[in-house]
Order: structure tokens, then C-alpha cells, then sequence
DNA sequence: AATCTAATTGAAAACATTTTTCAATAAGGA
DNA sequence: TCCTTATTGAAAAATGTTTTCAATTAGATT
């Protein structure tokens, strides 16, 4: 089931501006601003208002199908996500981003922040970053 | 040794603005958007430009002093921060944030992940979300 | 295929946030 | 007390987001 048929089945219409947007998240390995996918689409020919990109993302992170990811350097972008528990790995060096499934590991460090805390935690946000296998490559090789 | 001996000793000036903004941020229970900390401050006829606060927690921010707290229903906030290896719970009922001691619970998740992806990961952001004491009360509390 | 209707769009304006600029001020050392 | 220069505040510019509303169009109905 691919996003444009989720997002039918939920009862919206399949726009243009949305499967702009969409094909454009599902090509992209960083994650993108507003700004960038209206440009983006803008230099494809695509005619389509910024304020339709805001829409369409404010619509696929409300059913869950895109994810802000954060970036110190950047500004927030967004990602289109599978479904399910995860989370996003950022390169500092080029600004990729991937998912990796969510586990369990971080569960007793939850229970251990309750017990210290007395809240009862029902959500996480977790990012890593590092440097992709490309980046590495140039940070190392880099000298001659 | 408190924020504004770090400050000088570090060879930045003890200015009223700076001086202010931690003493706010010292106070706070939530984390503070740049316009919210300048309207707390004015109120407290404290007279400084809001462009001084965003200059205040940019310096800040450079010493590690104060960390960004993210919340879904909020814009990103300010709060000042322990020195070390911490991290954030944020109540999504009053939005009161509190830090919590970062352990090496996640080191396995890290090192998963670094096998999956060929990635090197250097640093992690995470927050976890929930009800505090309060709220908890508040919630179940709330039919009587 | 033509018609209908409400969801969706785009352009513009309004609103909000952040950064830049630069002359005036003041912190802290001499 | 004087000096130097980091720091400030006001204004403008730049950037980012939301609201409004008439025009369009996706998809259902005939
Ligand atoms: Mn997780
Ligand atoms: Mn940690
Ligand atoms: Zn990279
Ligand atoms: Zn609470």
C-alpha cells in the first residue's frame, strides 16, 4: 500500500500539488524544508503555491506519514516515513537521513526516568548522528 | 560555580541583558521561546531588546549552557542546562520540562544501528514525552 | 460523457519570527 | 577616571508561516 493509495483510502482527494510532494519526499535522502519542496517542484514544472506544500504537510504528518527531523545545522525538514516505530540517523557531513526500526532498548531507560521522575512517559523522540559511510570516507582520505 | 561565573571566566561581558535571561531561564520550569522570555523580562521592567535575547541564547547555546527542548504542540523553547550527559522529559499537559541524567542505556541501540546503517555516531538528541505527578492527577482525577 | 458539490488550490495579505546594520552605550581592564 | 571594544537597542530587512477567499478541480452522481 503506497502513500497515494493511504491517503485516497482515508478519504482525500489525490491532488496534484500532493503527488508532487509526495514523489518528490519519497526521492529525496535528506530531509526537505517547505521552501525546498516548493523550489524543488517549481524547477520540475510543477505550478503549485507554497502554501499548498505547508497543506500537504501538515496533512501527511497528521496521518503519520511524514516525519520532522531535526538537524542543529539546518532547519527542521521533513521526511516521508514507513509506518511503525522508528527513528532517523542524520549525516552531519551531507545531511542524510535514515530510518532505523525502533526497539526496545531505550524501555528500561524509561522505566528508570519514570521511577526518578514520577511521570508517566508515553512517547520518545530519538535522532543519532554521526557520519555516513561516504562522509567517513572523506573525512579520513581527505589529506591526500 | 554558576551561569555567569562561566560566563566571565569564559571572557564574556556580565551584561544586564545576559544577566537577566539567565536568571529568567534559572526560574523556569518550561522551557522559553526567545519573545516569551523578552515579555517576562519587560514585565519585569527589565528594559532589553528582544534582539539581545536571541543573542543571549545563541551564546549560550555556544557554552553548552542551555539546550533546544522540542514539543509537538509548541514552538521550540529554551532552558538553561546542567553541564554533562543529560537529557529532557517534557509534560505534555503544563509543558514542565525536566532534566534527567543520560546513561548508557542507549549504547546498544547505538551500536545496532551503527552495524545496520555503516554509520559512526557521534551524538544523539532525545526526549522522552508524558504526564507529570500533576497531570496525572489532573487526568484521572478529572470526573469528580 | 456531462453534471454536480465540496474539498482543495493559489494569490495576496496578514502575521510571526529571525537576522542584519550601525550608531550609542557600558563592562571591565589599565 | 579614562580607554578600548564588546555589547546593546532601534530600525529595517529578510525569512518563515498562516489566514482569507474566490476560482478550480477531484471524484461521486447521474
Ligand atoms: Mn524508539
Ligand atoms: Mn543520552
Ligand atoms: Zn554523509
Ligand atoms: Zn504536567
Amino acid at each position: 500500500m503506497d502513500y497515494k493509495a493511504i491517503l485516497s483510502q482515508k478519504g482525500h482527494r489525490l491532488s496534484e500539488p500532493r503527488k508532487q510532494v509526495i514523489e518528490l519526499l519519497q526521492q529525496s535522502k535528506v530531509a526537505l524544508t517547505p521552501q525546498q519542496i516548493h523550489q524543488a517542484l517549481q524547477q520540475k514544472n510543477c505550478k503549485l503555491g507554497l502554501v499548498s506544500v505547508y497543506r500537504t504537510l501538515e496533512l501527511l504528518t497528521e496521518l503519520g506519514l511524514v516525519t520532522v527531523v531535526y538537524d542543529p545545522q539546518l532547519n527542521p525538514g521533513y521526511m516521508l516515513s514507513t509506518l511503525g516505530h522508528h527513528h532517523h540517523i542524520v549525516c552531519q557531513g551531507c545531511h542524510k537521513a535514515f530510518e532505523f526500526a525502533g526497539s526496545n532498548d531505550i524501555d528500561q531507560l524509561i522505566k528508570r526516568v519514570e521511577k526518578e521522575t514520577s511521570f508517566q512517559v508515553s512517547d520518545h523522540l530519538l535522532q543519532l548522528f554521526g557520519l555516513c559511510p561516504d562522509c567517513q570516507q572523506k573525512a579520513t582520505g581527505g589529506g591526500f
